[in-house]
DNA sequence: ATCATATAGGACTCTTTTAGTCCGGTATGG
DNA sequence: CCATACCGGACTAAAAGAGTCCTATATGAT
């Protein structure tokens, strides 16, 4: 469906609303204020937090804050920290093998468009979405 | 995964061989000669005949065959005859309703990520597949 | 000290999408 | 008239995605 998944959807909004109020938030507070899933959005935090682009405090008075500036937060960072894959074909992806490798006619190509995709997602930063 | 399905893929080789050999082909030699599910690929030779990018004919030495020269096919287009929805989120969707969209905070900034993916696509054709 | 608050993270379940299969029907050239 | 090849509905299986539940751990405030 060429789509991204909701937890990329999420996890934008996350670092959107962090750039937005430029203070701690809870996990909790960005949920209930964005209509997501406090479960869910905890384990994006948590992986927001893997990457490095958020720092998180344990605790009453805890919650997250960004690392790196708004601008310094490409789609591409928060796609490859929250989805397992984000290539667009089987073809042009470093972890799978596709089956049909030995007679595909279209890798190269594929390829190609994958860059363009990479590079349209690495042009815009959690900055534009403020 | 913000992937295309394999349907987009499948269409995709098909059209780049019939623009490569110039000739009729049917969907068997097609599906067999690129390791592709002949029930799956007659499905998909069908939407493309149903947009109106290739013709069939029905009965002995029948097959598919290009309506339009290859740099007049993008790959927009074969996603769209091909996939019921293309949009990258749900809120740049037209067809889906959001249940989040009174409190969406990225729906402008998204469609404009939407747009310009879309422009990539746009720009490739068949014939760069060649 | 202890308690309420918040993150950390494993293990599920449910739903949706995607991929692939099976089958009977229709058109058509040899 | 029949083998070939498209037409198209219905179905199943597998995979991915979304969301839930529960327990553990850290920490600031009282």
């Amino acid at each position: 469906m060429l789509r991204l998944s909701k937890r990329v959807e999420y996890g934008l909004i996350a670092l959107q609303q962090l750039a937005k109020r430029g203070t701690v938030l809870t996990a909790r507070e960005i949920a209930d204020e964005n209509g997501i899933s406090y479960d869910l959005l905890a384990k994006i935090m948590q992986d927001l937090k893997r990457d490095g682009m958020v720092y998180s405090h344990q605790g009453v008075r805890g919650g997250y804050g960004l690392m790196l500036a708004p601008q310094q937060i490409s789609v591409t960072r928060v796609v490859d920290a929250l989805e397992t894959e984000n290539s667009i074909t089987e073809c042009t992806s470093e972890t799978e093998c596709c089956a049909r490798e030995a007679v595909c006619t279209i890798k190269g190509p594929m390829h190609k468009l994958q860059e363009q995709v990479e590079q349209v997602l690495n042009s815009v930063t959690i900055a534009q979405l403020l």
